[in-house]
DNA sequence: CGCGGCGGATGACATTTGTCATCGGCCGCG
DNA sequence: CGCGGCCGATGACAAATGTCATCCGCCGCG
């Protein structure tokens, strides 16, 4: 039986490379590719068509989701997983909704990480059980569309009047939209707002 | 020529795991000991007594620059160096006042971190030159000692009747000192003042 | 000693913000 | 069609926040 041809995107060069030497142990698992940002993953997919693409969360450029969603249209056969160091809930979501079949936290084994990878090669999905509870738990956001937009927005403090240039919005608009999304969240302000709205991963 | 013996601490079990796999192929490295937490890693210190402790920046417990003030005292033979995904002028400035050797990115390659790790254990320092050119260029904190104390319980975004209460000081007084922090720092309020600070590793 | 800087506080004031009621338009759904 | 929900806005009001001047006590330094 063939190998599985593994991509790998992490911009962290000591991991990425020290995680390919590792995946190289294993026999029926070779990386044909390594990227250090998203438009990088996406380029050397392009490049050399590999089975899995094993994709970090966090890069610059395009995150794990982005270039996941991307290659979900160029690359019909090509199946993605995230890696992750910080496991949100609403990541996972966004993450499943942009057809990623495997999502597990960097805490897991290099073993473990080869197992998902055949897992996720034969078709199957895997997610980390404690993040699946997690966001299980955690629920879906109440969020509307211009609560969350706006709330963005304003997740580096900027006062109100610069929000609500930047959303072309009115001042008084912008103060009841976030006022409704901090009540939701139940915070007693946008910038604690902003805050629990990070660590669900509703931003 | 006796090999050095090696500490690995980072809560990531899949880069600490790669990690060492990949120091074990320089046949002048021994990794003797691993831990995943602050407090883990100072107990096997303790333990095993290496040579070269590489310590990652963030972990549970304690962090990496905590772990090293402690092995610093308890076991002055020690070098000890930090790896971090995210470097932060001000951190690189706690670290090298609580004695650590080595502070590099985890953008560098196994490679070089190897041939750094033996920098480290001949006595010498290693700084990677982009952090240095950052902390040198970002400077020294403008704020004075409580100010910042200050801008760190505000961190949360929490309001100021917690923050005074939390400080035990009058909600005046508090308002002050965010005040003057903001203005030194250019934020036009507490909350991007709170961003400045820790992108420049003043909180 | 005198000066300046810091910690701490108060009071007054302007500004920003949060909160609420209310309005209109639009769209989806029973 | 009528209802409800979201988007967008306005106005008014209360509360939180930012800003400034001023005060006191303490400590270090020339």
């Amino acid at each position: 039986m063939s190998p599985v041809r593994v991509l790998l995107a992490d911009d962290e060069h000591l991991i990425r490379g020290a995680l390919a030497a590792l995946l190289a142990l294993e026999d029926d698992l070779v990386v044909v590719a390594e990227a250090a940002s998203g438009p990088e993953a996406l380029a050397m997919a392009r490049a050399h068509r590999p089975d899995v693409a094993v994709l970090d969360l966090q890069m610059p450029g395009a995150d794990g989701v982005k270039v996941a969603t991307s290659l979900r249209t160029e690359l019909p056969g090509c199946r993605t997983m995230i890696v992750t160091s910080h496991g949100r809930p609403g990541h996972l979501k966004r993450a499943l909704a942009a057809g990623v079949r495997g999502f597990v936290p960097k805490t897991v084994s290099a073993r473990q990480l080869a197992e998902i990878i055949r897992t996720v090669h034969a078709g199957n999905r895997f997610v980390d059980p404690e993040l699946a509870a997690d966001a299980i738990s955690a629920g879906d956001s109440p969020l509307t569309a211009r609560e969350a937009e706006v709330l963005e927005l304003a997740a580096d403090g900027a006062p109100i009047a610069d929000v609500a240039e930047r959303a072309s919005l009115s001042q008084g608009t912008v103060r009841n939209y976030l006022s409704s999304a901090a009540s939701k969240l139940g915070a007693e302000n946008r910038h604690t707002a902003v805050r629990l709205a990070r660590e669900r991963g509703w931003v």
